[in-house]
DNA sequence: AGACCACTTGCGCGCTTGCGCAATCTATGA
DNA sequence: TCATAGATTGCGCAAGCGCGCAAGTGGTCT
């Protein structure tokens, strides 16, 4: 438990990834956003205020890396958090950042 | 406690350089490394495969991003983790890519 | 069918990153 | 003082990223 086995390398490969999903502000404010519940690519949009296309892109980024997860109903596609640990570790990460 | 309240872009911004921190394979082998206590550059250049100009940079983008502090003692620097946190939110990340 | 809405994808452009290499700085020795 | 070891900095290049824009896809209406 809690121990810090070395890695391989393909997996730190793969930790990597989830670090460049958070390492982008738009994409912070969409986990922020999701974290309140499931929203569509619009409304994620208008809040991070950026286009829908570049939105799409980060979600592409973060739905990578399995950060989030998404449903389609109809024609709008809703995304929510894909764990619950997905949260707590921004939430160190700001917590670190004092 | 633990709420997720709404962050002001330039927090986001600070949280994003955790984030950058946090993308790179080198950068979490040095992590790893220094789990188990602190280490020079030169120990930790070998220890991730890769030449001291580079490892230097890697560390410095570390210490920009406030996860390791540096202490120098005649001629070596040896580098530390400057929060327990920091391998807290590793090991999370760890967990959520499973 | 056609028009419309929500979203995704491809392209092209700047900017940033990671890297090797050479040069430089700092401290310890002879 | 000179030489040497450890570490940092600057430079140049290839690769990657974020973005806007246009085009394409999938679904819902009349």
């Amino acid at each position: 438990m809690s121990g810090v086995d070395a890695s391989s390398d393909s997996d730190r490969q793969r930790f990597a990834a989830i670090g460049r999903a958070l390492a982008d502000p738009k994409r912070l404010c969409v986990l922020e956003c999701l974290s309140a519940g499931e929203l569509s690519v619009g409304d994620l949009s208008t809040r991070a205020g950026c286009h829908v296309p570049n939105m799409s892109q980060h979600l592409s980024v973060l739905r990578s890396a399995g950060l989030v997860t998404s449903r389609r109903e109809g024609s709008t596609v809703y995304y929510r958090l894909s764990d619950p640990r997905v949260l707590e570790a921004y939430q160190l990460i700001q917590n670190i950042a004092r």
